[in-house]
DNA sequence: ACCCAGGAAATTC
DNA sequence: GAATTTCATGGG
């Protein structure tokens, strides 16, 4: 029986984070709180003026849930520099600035982003769930935890087939063989140089340049990381003309989730 | 029926 | 080597 309070969390927004296509795992309840998966824990997160509480049937350890929400970091400060960059990225900011890059584990970071690719966010949701309730171990006989690297590596690419994620499934056994064979050390690529980083992570069959930022910005946390997608990069060619996407500096990360979420909730700005 | 989805591999030119 | 096609699956 765990419970955190964190006070004075500003700026924070709890469906901005858990809902912004980061993280696939976390529920909206009908009180606006939210159920999700973090390890081995289920918990539930809630949000009123600049009060995080969680709350949860296990244990709760206070450093690493700080760490999870990225608590610690100065956003208020971020979110100011990066507005003086750009007056669409000033405008995205205010709009989607109670976003935080959530600290994921770098395994389950790795294949959620590879079920992501050329697919859409709900649909995503449903093959992870599949392949926790399938392939992770019961916490409470309702939620599961995602799959180990050991449990996917020994499975071959036909067992994936209650998942329904397709072409992707011999993707995902790849990744699980790498990283449980040892010839992938994700803590490694925390502070390795970035694009060596990706280039590792790039060994694995079905995972690209997008595929690997996003591994590196949501799981291992390298906010410079800043991932192209079909949002992105519609977003840049109409709201930032001539921009690549490598002039937003180390917070570039946070800039494209800002960017990404504006993007996704103004789909008329690109009819 | 057609098009698209937080792309990348396989094939073709 | 760069450009195009294909890859499962499901929703609109």
């Amino acid at each position: 029986m765990g419970k955190l309070i964190f006070e004075n969390i500003y700026p924070f927004n709890l469906s901005q984070t858990l809902d912004c296509g980061q993280s696939f795992r976390w529920v909206e309840n009908e009180d606006g709180s939210f159920t999700g998966v973090v390890k081995n824990i289920v918990a539930n997160v809630s949000y009123n003026n600049g009060t995080l509480t969680i709350v949860s049937d296990s244990e709760l350890d206070d450093k690493m849930w700080r760490n999870y929400f990225d608590l610690d970091l100065d956003y208020k400060k971020i979110k100011d520099d990066l507005s003086k960059m750009h007056p669409v990225l000033a405008e995205a900011s205010a709009y989607a600035g109670g976003i935080r890059i959530l600290n994921q584990e770098p395994f389950e970071a790795l294949i959620t982003f590879i079920i992501s690719q050329n697919n859409n966010i709900g649909r995503i949701k449903g093959i992870v769930e599949r392949l926790c309730e399938n392939f992770g171990e019961s916490i409470d006989g309702v939620h599961y935890a995602f799959p180990t690297a050991e449990r996917l590596a020994k499975l071959s690419p036909d067992d994936l087939a209650p998942i329904r994620a397709g072409f992707r499934h011999r993707y995902i056994i790849d990744a699980a063989q790498r990283v449980y064979s040892g010839e992938i050390d994700l803590e490694k690529l925390r502070d390795m140089d970035y694009l060596k980083a990706q280039k590792e992570l790039m060994k694995i069959t079905g995972v690209g340049v997008k595929v690997a930022d996003c591994v590196l910005l949501y799981g291992l946390h390298r906010l410079e990381s800043f991932p192209l997608d079909v949002w992105m990069k519609r977003a840049l060619g109409v709201l930032f003309i001539g921009y690549k996407g490598d002039e937003f500096g180390l917070y570039g990360g946070i800039a494209q989730q800002y960017i990404f979420h504006y993007s996704r909730m103004h789909k008329e700005l690109f009819d």
